[in-house]
DNA sequence: ATAACACTTTAAGTATACTTGAAGTCAAGG
DNA sequence: CCTTGACTTCAAGTATACTTAAAGTGTTAT
């Protein structure tokens, strides 16, 4: 079976050795073996379970919630309830959250063509237009 | 013309008083006049700069880049190429994240999807699905 | 008058997620 | 042999964004 060193884990994922060590010290990593050097070794499963975190990570679920659902995953005849509510919640916030941003986004790019508009104004020596009014 | 008090503006955006306070010691909010009893009194300048400071950080704009942009806002002859920079990066910044995010959404979905199956499978004795194969 | 209420200031504390520093181990190369 | 490089541990430090605590002020209600 493939193995990875540190270095290859950092590169492939753009993390710090260190952040791999705090990975693994909070429990987000389970159990990672060594060599006889006593170096890290990492395995196909470590990189899935990365790209879980890191998936997790861009959605913004917490270090906390994610070792809720990696301790349900791990007993999971137990708590098919709990990490189905855990996921279903935190796609939910999600969608909520998409929404937002996109209005967000909105208003932020209707500023951008207001500034350029004022710069051009300006370069003209034209008036400068009304200042973009915020609607929530 | 209208003002309003540190609770009324904690309602209107459910933001507590000391985060107001913080916003104002920072910088992010400018001069806050006082009433006779020495308590803030809010104008409706400031629910325009709540409002867009909310937006702000509703995006991940750091408090950093806001100020920022409320000081070439305010010298904004001198900053016209500053502000248009620092709107667009964040414009940017912001599609990639949102195309990030969706894929990010599928994903959970899918897991969701799979648990919900894994769940049935359990239920009904049958066997229980392959594990999703995450694929970024 | 005295207590409650709504604010005030200042400094210190908290949460989250890392990051850095110091000191040590081990195999390989000059 | 001794240095270099790539790792190791463990504790302490950092960044960001608030939050809380302690002590005080001024108007209102009993």
């Amino acid at each position: 079976m493939k193995t990875y060193t540190i270095q290859e884990i950092t590169t492939l994922f753009s993390l710090s050795p260190s952040t791999l060590r705090y990975y693994e010290q909070v429990g987000l990593l389970p159990k990672v073996e060594r060599n006889s050097k006593k170096q890290r070794v990492y395995t196909q499963e470590h990189i899935c379970r990365i790209q879980s975190i890191l998936c997790f990570k861009r959605t913004g679920l917490p270090i906390s919630k994610m070792l809720k659902f990696f301790s349900y995953e791990s007993n999971l005849e137990n708590n098919m309830d709990n990490i189905i509510q855990l996921l279903s919640d935190h796609e939910v916030m999600l969608k909520v959250k998409i929404e937002e941003i996109q209005k967000d986004l909105l208003h932020i790019h209707q500023k951008v063509e207001y500034y350029h508009k004022v710069k051009q104004s300006f370069e003209e020596h034209t008036e400068i237009p009304c200042f973009y009014n915020f609607k929530s």
